[in-house]
DNA sequence: CGCCACTATCTATGTTGATAGTTAGTTGGT
DNA sequence: ACCAACTAACTATCAACATAGATAGTGGCG
């Protein structure tokens, strides 16, 4: 069942969602390649990232399929850029996309197929292991937090430019499911913090005053 | 910096974690890539999940280099298959990556970039989102908790092979193990769960008696 | 002036993953 | 005897991502 929008056709709407984060991020106001390249290294990059050598060739096929459309700019006295900025076509393809229920893919997660044969690891690489996904949740928690800051604070760039071409009517809900949606990262971040500070504590339990694993030699109590 | 095992070498343990999902299994007993990718559709699928297309390859891959053996299995008159069984080489390449920290790739989450864009989304559509991100979380609840069920209950085949193969002191750690992961995906699907839910409930008080978007007509209250 | 960090874009290559289809033997039921 | 469902393995193609590197202009600092 493929979808025509224009004069192209989409075979499966799901999936591909580069294509639909960078025509979020054009419906704000048009950018370069590279502008929406530092977006994704940095705020949004926390939801979606992607090198600038997906970025560009995207944003080619698109504008050939008529969602964006580029022009040269002049930077300096022999530079140049392309910004693209969204199509009536771009807008209706990114409504149709946030129209349609997504298709959930199926899991792939390293760090609990390691988890399940935590066993096979030496005591402190199982430790290290659980640290390390402790450190990565607390780095990415902060960043949230952060960003819910921003919001409650109107002190973000991105969407202060996209709250003011927004009807007025429109606007708390503009920031409400933001906000929603960092507040479900923070507290998935939480979650798997707490998780892997179950799995240290499980760790010190299963190892606890046991011989076997050179290892627990110097243990203590 | 290489990895050298063996006489073969490994750039970049990060990834390639299909790789070591085989090995998990194939470090309880011998199997053949139809078992594998039987696995794969079932128990095991809930936390790594893998194509027939890319198994049978990734086999031939491995035990090219020496971590796998494969040898041939008559099957009725004229059927054959082949059976991989584990080599040293190949524990010590699992055990290497089990001692070895994960490096952790960049967010990339389809259903949280359309949770900050979902003021584009008609009403309905937005509940039917949260709706199918309940249910799917939801289902995905249920595997795990029939796992952990499984797991108390010593019902796991796959357990009960692995078990049977290890020492008798490690065998709370097996279970203990297992059991922390899918406690933890347990506890990951209701985060989202309640996520969503939330979601349900902004989006309801957001176009509550509000005019402008055809379709709050009938509300009530 | 020369250097360096940054802006800007592009190419090349390899891996991983999704989807679909082909071939061939096996097993069990009617 | 035949058919359906399953077992077994392989091939082809395409999209998605990662990684690296090439090229070239800009702007500021010492």
């Amino acid at each position: 069942m493929d979808i025509v929008i224009g004069n192209t056709v989409d075979k499966k709407v799901g999936s591909m969602s580069l294509r639909y984060a960078l025509l979020a991020l054009l419906s704000v106001e048009p950018m370069t390649g590279y502008d929406l390249y530092k977006e994704f290294e940095s705020s949004v990059g926390h939801v979606w990232h992607a090198p600038d050598s997906q970025i560009y060739p995207e944003l080619r096929r698109m504008e050939k399929e008529g969602l964006l459309e580029g022009e040269e700019v002049t930077w300096g006295q022999r530079g140049k850029k392309r910004r693209y900025h969204i199509t009536d076509a771009g807008v209706e393809a990114f409504r149709g996309w946030m129209n349609t229920t997504l298709e959930y893919t199926r899991v792939r997660d390293p760090a609990h197929l390691k988890a399940a044969y935590l066993e096979w690891a030496a005591p402190e690489a199982a430790r290290e292991q659980m640290r390390a996904h402790i450190e990565h949740h607390t780095g990415l928690r902060q960043q949230w937090e952060q960003r819910i800051r921003e919001i409650d604070q109107d002190r973000s760039e991105m969407l202060n430019r996209r709250l003011a071409g927004t009807p007025e009517a429109d606007r708390d809900r503009v920031k409400a499911f933001k906000r929603f949606t960092y507040e479900g990262l923070v507290a998935r971040a939480d979650q798997e913090i707490a998780w892997a500070q179950h799995g240290l504590n499980l760790i010190d339990q299963l190892y606890a005053n046991r011989p076997g694993s050179r290892q627990a030699a110097g243990a203590k109590k």
